[in-house]
DNA sequence: CTATGTAGTTATCAGCCGATTACAACCAAC
DNA sequence: GTTGGTTGTAATCGGCTGATAACTACATAG
């Protein structure tokens, strides 16, 4: 293969590329608002191929979804593995919360979870996502033994994360104060170095068709 | 104007009507997904009335938007006043969450509000739900008194029932052992109460056009 | 009775978008 | 070198849906 002009790639590599713009895109358009025109442009593909790849777009969608609980697992039970076994619960929560500082990195991954929690009615996707938030749930609680009060709490915590990220909270958090000090409270001490991760992330281009 | 045939009705009782129904279409399917159709056979109009009387689809949006954060607010304000003057602060969380409760009762407008959280991008509805979501957090925050920890603290449990809601996560409250230790821990003592409360509430039909 | 505004409809247009089809380019093996 | 599988594209179709236009029905004032 050629290493300046790879016009055609492997199955796998191009899968990935896909599943990474569908990321973005579902992420800031949810599974209705998304085209799998704005995936295409976004993979460097032809909108054609990525439907045929998947089979539809609502099956896209259910492997974005499918990947990005993996990231969300993966990163937990990484961060579990660091702590020692008679580490106290604030400990783990602390580390636990800094894996999920770090999944924000990718802001496609947790706002697609989040339009995902919304399609608990759909009956392809209403399955998965419950099940594998209650996976996520258990992870929290056994795993990382933070118990049934704590883990719930770890979750909200999470959650309110995912809306400040969907409200993009970050924009008015330099000239809000209130703003700040609701983000504050979400990420704690990493409240600052957490805002300027994000702040001034791009909005997806608006792309016309091919 | 007659009892039984109520032909022609005030504009105003028109446009609460389209706005009931435009919650739950939006609350189920969101912005991208809801259609002006669906919202117009609920209300029992026609679509062309429903986009003339709001002028486009996303200012319909902006009102139901609106509407919704209005009932949360007027909800909280009046449980506060409910509360003594020297209330300590359990008491005040503990009244809070059941008026957070009772918002469940119209799954539309707590379901419509996570869906206008993903849309922070949206140069229209961006600044609105960010504005009205510090808002709810000074109310919680001040009139409630629970001071910044405490009130973002309420607000992420609020947005974990939200979640549960989204994801239907009472579907599977009776036979999932974990399913149901989650939402007992967001809704406390009322778990049972307010799961019986919104189980088996259905799907909106899907509707061909007119 | 007529005029005028309000409440509503039917019909239709025009654009968007998922999906399908047919075809092209490349590669590896025999 | 031809055969067959893989990687991809261009073109197009057809349904959905927001918006618009043109029209109808009713009510109220003068």
């Amino acid at each position: 293969m050629s290493a300046e002009t790879e016009r055609r790639s492997s199955s796998e590599n191009r899968r990935e590329q896909i599943l990474a713009s569908a990321t973005a895109v579902f992420g800031e358009r949810g599974l209705a608002g998304g085209t799998t025109d704005a995936v295409a442009h976004g993979a460097g593909v032809s909108q054609a191929y990525v439907v045929r790849m998947f089979g539809s777009k609502q099956e896209l969608f259910v492997a974005v979804t499918e990947r990005a609980c993996a990231r969300v697992m993966e990163t937990f039970r990484a961060a579990i593995a660091t702590l020692p076994a008679d580490s106290p619960i604030p400990q783990r929560l602390e580390v636990l919360g800094r894996a999920y500082v770090g999944l924000t990195a990718d802001r496609g991954i947790l706002l697609t979870l989040m339009h995902a929690f919304t399609l608990g009615h759909d009956p392809r996707i209403g399955p998965i996502i419950r099940e594998r938030y209650l996976e996520i749930y258990r992870i929290a609680r056994d795993e990382a033994g933070l118990g049934p009060e704590q883990a719930s709490h770890f979750l909200a915590t999470g959650m309110l994360i995912n809306t400040g990220m969907g409200m993009r909270m970050f924009d008015v958090a330099e000239s809000d104060a209130d703003a700040r000090e609701l983000l504050g409270c979400m990420w704690g001490d990493e409240a600052d170095e957490a805002i300027a991760l994000m702040a001034s992330v791009p909005t997806l281009p608006d792309v016309g068709r091919r």
